[in-house]
This record gives C-alpha cells, structure tokens and sequence, in this order.
DNA sequence: TTACAGGCTTACGTTTACGTAAAGGTAATT
DNA sequence: AATTACCTTTACGTAAACGTAAGCCTGTAA
C-alpha cells in the first residue's frame, strides 16, 4: 500500500508547474510509473522531486542537482565507480562548507545594512 | 591614494572575464570611473563585484544581487525609503535562513551516501 | 451526451547570464 | 615602424530552465 500522486498532486504540493516536473523527467532525472499514458509517482520520485527542489533552492543546477540524485542511488557496484562517488560527495560537501562561509558573510553584511538603516531613521526623528 | 584596478585586474584576481564584468556594468551595478575611455575600478567597485560574486555563489540572480547592493548604498534617504530597505533586509534574512536550512539537510543527505558508499567497499572487499 | 477537468505530446518562445567575434584605439616595446 | 598587450564598443550567438500554446485523449459529473 506505499502511496502515489498524479503529476498534479506533486505540482501543487511543491509548488511548480507540471511543465517542470515534465521537464525534470525529460532530462533523466525523475522515470515515474505509467498507467496507459499517465504518470504515477512513487513516494521515492516524490523525494527525488524534493531534492531537486532543494538543490535549486541553494543554487545548484540540473545537472548538479541530478549528480546528487545518481549519488543517492543505490545503483552502480564496483569499487572504481564507489570511488568515483565518495570523490563527488567529497566535493559536494566543500561546495556546501563555501556556500555556509557565504551566508555568514551576507548575514553579517545584512546586519549592518540594518544598523546603518536604524540609525538613518532615528536621524530623522530626532531632526524631525 | 586609495588603490585602483584595471578592468583586468579585477577579472584576474576574481577569477572572471572582462566581459562578465562589463556585463554587470550594463545591467547598472557597477559604475566605474573613466579615463579617457578605460575603466577604472576603486577599491569599492571591487567590494561590490566581490559582493556579487558571493550572492551568485549561493544562487542569487543578479537582480537579487542589484537589490543587495542597493541595500548597501547610504543613498536613499526619506523614511519610506528605509522602512522598505528594512522590508528587504528582512526578505534576505528568511531567504538565507532557509538556504542554511537547506545546506544543512543536504550535508546529512551526504553523510548517509558516504556511509551506503563505504558499506558497499566493505562488502566488496570481504566477497573478494 | 455533452461538457469539463485533468493528462499527454510536440514544438516554438522567452529570460538570464554571459560567450565570442569583429573592428578599432592607445601605449610601450623591439 | 611595427609588433604586442591592453583597452574599447557593437552585435550576434548560446546554454539552461522552463513558459506557453496547440491539438488530442479520457474519465466522470450533470
């Protein structure tokens, strides 16, 4: 009894259009079930759905975000193609540490931006 | 004598092309000095371009970028003006709030690949 | 049974963010 | 004087990631 959704449940749920998810297949990175010409999701493809999503979200392209996927899968066996993935995961995860080190900055960035409001705005009531 | 840089220089040291950051130039976020015909880039511009250069890194569009760097101009003054500055900054803080959020989740994601990619070297070096 | 909601394919259009080339100006070497 | 190394503008080209529309099938509710 594992659940499944129509294009559009997963459409409105994740907040894209059914073109994109249409599209994400079309690039080999989503193979859902068929029933005739429909398509049936799995909760698997759901989840795959997400990460592309959450990919996207922190700049990652299709083609990373699909990287992520096949690195997801238990596919591939042998030990040169394990070694492959632990090099890509490791490169994932310094990618990862710059973005962090990026957003702290930004944040601090953000905080002073807001200083220099708050001080403008006083300026002026005090002027005021 | 605050420090100038050539088009080039900057290109170098950012690890860009000239034209990209022309480009930036066209789209209104960089206004470098002249002489003559050349460009002239200040320590400044190159605080922006570096600005940038960072939102990008973590998926900003440049539009998102514009807005950053307008944020971080002392320009407009009125309170209008500033309570909608706040607005923004506020925006910003959700939106990388999230994309940590979203790091986070996918370093775990990492952390479990590795740990199915380790396993699967084990079980191929003991079956052999 | 006819309307309508939702699904499908095919295909051209669009935006973003530059790449790439052409054609030419200037300043320092050789 | 001519090459080299930069710089400039103008303009067409391109990859990515969908948007949008046309035309068609299908199950279900009125």
């Amino acid at each position: 009894m594992s659940l499944s959704y129509s294009i559009s449940d997963l459409a409105q749920e994740l907040g894209v259009t059914t073109r994109t998810i249409r599209f994400y297949e079309e690039q080999g990175m989503l193979a859902p079930e068929r029933r005739g010409q429909e398509r049936i999701y799995s909760a698997r493809d759901r989840v795959t759905l997400m990460l592309i999503l959450r990919g996207k979200r922190i700049g990652f392209s299709l083609a990373e975000c699909k990287e992520l996927i096949d690195l997801y899968d238990p596919a591939g066996g042998n030990r040169k193609q394990l070694d492959h993935f632990l090099e890509k995961i490791a490169e994932r995860r310094e990618h990862l540490a710059r973005q962090l080190l990026d957003i702290q900055q930004m944040q601090r960035e953000l905080d002073t931006a807001e200083q220099r409001c708050r001080n403008a705005l006083k300026d002026i009531s005090v002027s005021a």
